[in-house]
DNA sequence: GATAACAATGAACTTTATTCATACTGCCCC
DNA sequence: GGGGCAGTATGAATAAAGTTCATTGTTATC
């Protein structure tokens, strides 16, 4: 009888047009793929007909819905914003957000987060913490830090709280011309004599060690640089191999400039996750940094996974 | 964690500040005071205040509940225009829509009803079925009308639906000299030896004849004349009595300018109900139009409750 | 201080949304 | 051309609401 439709249906919808399928629309609203489409064919039986084609990536969207749609990019930024004022009403609008994080190329999906947050919270004083912190995550209970990009969820730590951000494949890189190229998966032995190229971390911060080469009692020469396209040059070039996050290198395989191999016969896969001061944890504005950073990186970064 | 504010919290937000508290709120939504309350509530929880001060009528809204109000002032128009797109889209736009009144009243009211669904459905026919219909529900099946406003329903007729509009009281109308003034209700005897000034309906339409008259065997001199101002003019001159609406005759009890009466102990009311072909019944225009009616007349006429 | 009108509340209830488990579909790829 | 694979659909079970019911609390009015 009266209207059903609700403004969670807009949301799915914009959902799907992001995220160009019903699955990956479902893990940006932390929903299942079934619950969407239950909603979308609960919308076709009161519309009376289809709301885009299935068969299509991306949707191709038909005039019912892509009405829908019009709709929801009218609405939509509306809700945010009102409900943006009434979070900052409910809790003051300033505070800090002095942010640090363990690994460089984190700041290649920052970015965006950050500078959407900084339009949403100008009274927000953020920072980036300068330096190298091999432990980021400390630096919050010195009050060091607000906000740290962590690789390892550490319950140990008192008052500091995590959110989970996003799980990522960590692929080995060859150059084209590489032996191992051949084989479908590396395992640990593989790794053995070659030279293994990064970022200048310690050892025990990369995923590859801490997972695979540490507990097999597997050491490996490393040289390490701090830009990802020198790291990928040196590979090329042959002198030696790298496991990097698949985001932050697709692009280069993509075009064929390196190859890339499976480590592991499952894959190895990195987590980060956000610590924060526990103080901070429950803030309007640290939540909405949180949610933005899942957000911008899920539908930037290729082959992620939200958490 | 994520939003949980929806239309249906904006909807019963401008039902509140539209219907003026609560319970008139719930009715124009057709749902309970209750489910209104607890919504309120959980938004009020939610967004950590009070959305409006109770003890005021009309409700004043604090911050939060104004800042919610401003949102839905901007979000409800639009996706009213989607709904009625999508509506479009379903079932082709046009279509007739022949209206027959069996009160001349009605008119008052279905006036704005009428020029809204105009520009809502410019390219449905619309009409008034001229002359006198007794019976304007007996018109439908003979093809002479699509819509009548009737007084009763009539679960005989076949081929024709009936849709519930409103109920109102139904008062005696007195100069402000007469006897029966003083009378804390009106009886069937009172009416015995006065003229009563009606419009000119049979009498068996008159629900004042019907429900009460009729019933205990009195009958009265009848007087009529078409215009509500000249019927109110006889009464106040002391030419009889009459029964009318409550809502067609308030104003002139707030002036002053007639007294009026309760007709029996409990009062007495009339209902009215939107009649309309079957085949029609369940067009989005024909909804649509009904859907209009009740809202004008509810947030209109003083004193009426929705059936 | 009774009455009436409105709002709040907790529990029962109903409805709706979501998940779970599984089956279906089109597509790519040896 | 028969797996695998990614995406989607579906029915039943479950979880999570939203709503009503019955009642009480509150405030204003006469």
């Amino acid at each position: 009888m009266s209207s059903l439709l609700e403004l969670r249906h807009l949301r799915t919808l914009t959902a799907l047009r992001d995220a160009g399928n019903l699955s990956r629309a479902a893990e940006l609203l932390n929903l299942t793929q079934s619950a969407l489409s239950h909603q979308i064919k609960l919308l076709e039986s009161v519309y009376g007909g289809a709301l885009y084609e299935r068969k299509s990536a991306p949707p191709r969207f038909t005039a019912i819905g892509a009405r829908l749609l019009e709709l929801s990019d009218r609405l939509l930024p509306h809700v945010d914003a009102a409900e943006l004022d009434l979070a900052r009403l409910a809790a003051g609008t300033a505070g800090q957000l002095r942010i640090a994080v363990e690994c460089h190329t984190c700041f290649d999906w920052l970015m965006p987060a950050m500078d959407a947050f900084r339009a949403r919270w100008p009274e927000v004083e953020m920072d980036i913490v300068s330096g190298f912190n091999p432990e980021p995550a400390a630096l919050i209970p010195q009050d060091k830090a607000d906000f740290a990009v962590v690789s390892t969820w550490e319950n140990g730590l008192t008052g500091v709280d995590f959110h989970p951000l996003f799980r990522f494949e960590i692929v080995a890189i060859l150059s084209r011309s590489h032996a191992l190229v051949e084989k479908p998966w590396l395992e640990a032995a593989d790794f053995a004599g070659e030279t293994l190229i990064t970022y200048p971390v310690p050892d025990e911060m990369l995923d590859v060690v801490r997972q695979l080469l540490s507990p097999s009692g597997i050491t490996v020469q490393r040289r390490s640089t701090e830009l990802t396209a020198a790291l990928l040059q040196l590979v090329a070039s042959g002198r030696g191999i790298s496991a990097l996050p698949l985001w932050a290198v697709k692009s280069y395989l993509d075009r064929g400039y390196v190859k890339h191999c499976t480590i592991g016969r499952d894959g190895l896969y990195g987590s980060l996750y956000g610590a924060c001061a526990s103080r901070l944890s429950g803030a309007p504005y640290m939540l909405d940094f949180v949610r933005l950073v899942r957000e911008s990186c899920f539908l930037t970064l290729p082959g992620i996974t939200l958490l």
